[in-house]
RNA sequence: GCUGGCGUAGCUCAGCGGUAGAGCAUCUGAUUUGUAAUCAGAGGGUCGGGGGUUCGAAUCCCUUCGCCAGCUCCA
């Protein structure tokens, strides 16, 4: 009889007989991990639990807790739904069903839409077959009859995928009961190992993502191997949404959407003007710090200027149509980089003025078509943190590293911790999709992977990702929701230079060409202001606060010590307001609470005759009472300090 | 832009062919209040806009605008 070796992640080894399943090894070793496995790695392939193996392997299993473990776990779950839907609409046509971060999806193609009430009656179908415990059988087939068995069934997505994925003689197939689906796996055993999961939404989607394919509806849930598990990720849907900025914006009287104004603009409330406006005079003085110049642009410009640019050509599909002014085009600006040129042009520049550095707070507008506009995050009108650095090719590196550090400053300064970063350099096989010179991309790729290796930063190198003008860094932030959002960028431009002719004196007296970065830290002022709300549940540490203390008397007899306390605070430059409504304390704390101000001061008879007041914390209740001057300390300390706790 | 869902008072929502409702908010009055909602009264809506069906439309149909979830795209 033939034996092979196991090989077992604790480096012992197995004698087992030849096609003997991981399960089956499993059973011998370990009661609770037979339960908690649902793959296995051989030879370095997720495999089957019950795949035999064929020779000599290290063999290891996974369970949910790893990342690979629960994308077989989801998958299988997809599977799982679409067996459902097959017994419950037989007339779909099956698209693809693949797992996702958050849970998985399934394409249908269907005439009617499903309704929430199908979503239910899915669902209990999925309970009724998880509840069987139906196996996934993986079984081997000949690509022509795989392809004539869903031909037969007019499953023409299905068909078309084995044309595309299915290489070789033999597919694979998973057998779910009567589901019979064409799957490279793997797959858990069986059904009943989805102890956990929740239809969430219905939506629509391009066939294979391509505009223009036929629209398959998909089907989105979550599974989960624990009813727990699965209700601690719907509570942490809830929280996200009771941290949407969309929501907490309008209650808190920060900015607002006006359907009469159009979709995607902005309006600034007061307090969401003062915050936008502390973030601003942030910004602005680590330019000066950081030696950078801000300037101011036109929002309209002649047309032509864009077609030099070239922005007319490769960005049309994003800028508002164009307007006639005394018979000549203009046209609303998409971005500022044809403005800051247009000044570093405006004379001769000496290579001893670089790096010209060139700021501004630059509203932009850009045309988004109407479906994908989103609160602050989205936008058609939006203010980027926007500066040009026109330098030497010497001093790259340098100012890269500058640019690399600023924007982390920039997001620590406000709280972020989570940042994903990105190197996005060309595709060396494709050098016809890149402008500039070989030389050129070498030495700026060069520069942006050593800053941030220097900066000992985690990175992904996201080959073939560079725009077509230049190689870039990106720094991403991840949102309440879990969605990763686009911040900072660093670029490189070899295109523009070029287009506008830009040149600098240099020592030997001969005009060379400059090299121009162009990054933006926030991304917009909009964008990172949501994604700030969200950060912070609208609950702004105190430097932040558009309100910082709300002083309460508690009745009519208080209200003049209230305001002279008010009036103490206001004229030492903090934020305050004064509730002196005939309400009960309660309801005046309730407002406050809601309104998320860091600081309620409490002011009655006894504050009164001792000069104190008694401090209520937004986070920490009540600290009881203190001398207002030690308060004013405090609260000077943690503004100074930018602290987040209140 | 596409697919689907949703638009009723400032907000949250009920009403779903037969005279537009509730709670909170607002205003007025009473109460003078001690750490998350005091009581009473009043005002407030061309039911997103336009068109149609009907004796009669918030309710049914068409159209348009906006919002939401995705797809695609992006700061």
């Amino acid at each position: 009889m033939d034996t092979i070796k196991i090989t077992l992640p604790d480096g012992q080894v197995e004698q087992v007989r030849k096609r003997t399943t991981p399960l089956e090894v499993l059973k011998k070793l370990n009661t609770r991990l037979a339960e908690q496995a649902i793959v296995a790695r051989a030879n370095g392939e997720l495999i089957d639990l019950n795949q035999p193996l064929e020779r000599d392997t290290p063999l290891n299993f996974l369970t949910p807790d790893d990342p690979e473990g629960m994308f077989v776990f989801r998958h299988s779950s997809a599977h799982l739904l679409a067996a459902a839907v097959l017994e419950l609409f037989p007339e779909v046509k099956l698209g693809v069903g693949p797992p996702t971060d958050q849970g998985f999806f399934y394409e249908f193609y269907r005439e009617q839409p499903f309704t929430p009430e199908d979503l239910e009656k899915i669902e209990r179908k999925m309970a009724e077959l998880r509840d069987r415990d139906l196996p996934f059988e993986r079984r081997m087939m000949p690509r022509e009859e795989c392809l004539r068995f869903y031909a037969e069934q007019q499953q023409d997505f299905k068909c078309e995928f084995i044309r595309e994925k299915g290489v070789g003689n033999e597919v694979s197939v998973y057998v779910t009961g009567k589901f019979v689906d064409f799957c490279r796996g793997p797959h858990i055993p069986s059904a009943g190992r989805i102890k956990a999961f929740k239809l969430l939404s219905v939506a629509g989607a391009y066939w294979k993502g391509v505009e223009g394919n036929p629209q398959m509806q998909r089907i989105y849930g979550t599974s989960f191997p624990s009813q727990a598990e699965l209700d601690d990720f719907l509570h942490r849907l809830e929280e996200a949404r009771r941290r949407d900025h969309r929501k907490l914006g309008p209650e808190l009287d920060l900015f607002s959407l006006q359907p009469e104004a159009g979709p995607g603009l902005i309006f600034w409330h007061p307090k969401g003007g003062l915050v936008r406006t502390l973030m601003e005079d942030w910004l602005r003085a680590e330019y000066r710090r950081r030696g950078y110049q801000l300037v101011f642009t036109p929002h309209v410009m002649r047309q032509e200027l864009w077609k030099t640019s070239g922005h007319l050509n490769w960005y049309q599909e994003n800028m508002f149509p164009g307007m006639e002014v005394e018979k000549a085009p203009y046209q609303l600006k998409p971005m500022n980089c044809p403005g800051h040129i247009l000044i570093y042009r405006d004379r001769r520049r000496s290579y001893r003025e670089l790096p010209l550095r060139l700021a501004e707070l630059g509203t932009v507008y850009r045309y988004e078509r109407s479906g994908v506009v989103h609160g602050l995050l989205r936008v058609r009108g939006f203010t980027v943190d926007d500066a040009h650095i026109f330098c030497t090719p010497d001093q790259v590196e340098g100012e890269i590293r500058g640019c690399v550090q600023f924007a982390l400053d920039a997001l620590k300064t406000f709280g972020f911790e989570r940042f994903e970063v990105e190197l996005s350099v060309r595709d060396p096989a494709r050098p016809e999709h890149y402008a500039g010179k070989v030389e050129d991309w070498e030495r700026a790729e060069g520069a942006l992977l050593s800053t941030l290796n220097h900066m000992g930063l985690l990175f992904k190198r996201m080959q073939g990702e560079a725009v077509f003008y230049g190689p870039k860094i990106d720094v991403k932030l991840v949102d309440a929701i879990g969605r990763p959002w686009q911040l900072s960028t660093i670029q490189f431009d070899f295109n523009l230079p070029e287009r506008f002719d830009l040149k600098y004196t240099a020592a030997d007296g001969a005009f060379h060409r400059p090299v121009m970065v162009h990054r933006a830290l926030w991304g917009s002022v909009e964008r990172f202001f949501g994604v700030l709300i969200e950060h912070y549940a609208g609950a702004f540490p105190v430097w932040l606060a558009p309100v910082q203390v709300v002083v309460l008397p508690v009745s009519e007899k208080a209200a003049d010590y209230g305001g002279q306390v008010a009036d103490q605070l206001r004229a030492d430059g903090f934020r305050v307001e004064l509730d002196a409504r005939n309400e009960k304390l309660q309801a005046k704390i309730r407002d406050a609470q809601l309104q998320k101000i860091p600081y309620m001061l409490i002011c009655g008879q006894k504050e009164k005759e001792a000069g104190t007041v008694s401090v209520r914390s937004r986070s920490r209740g009540d600290l009881g009472p203190q001398p207002l001057a030690e308060f004013q300390r405090e609260l000077a300390r943690r503004v100074e300090t930018r602290a987040v706790e209140t």
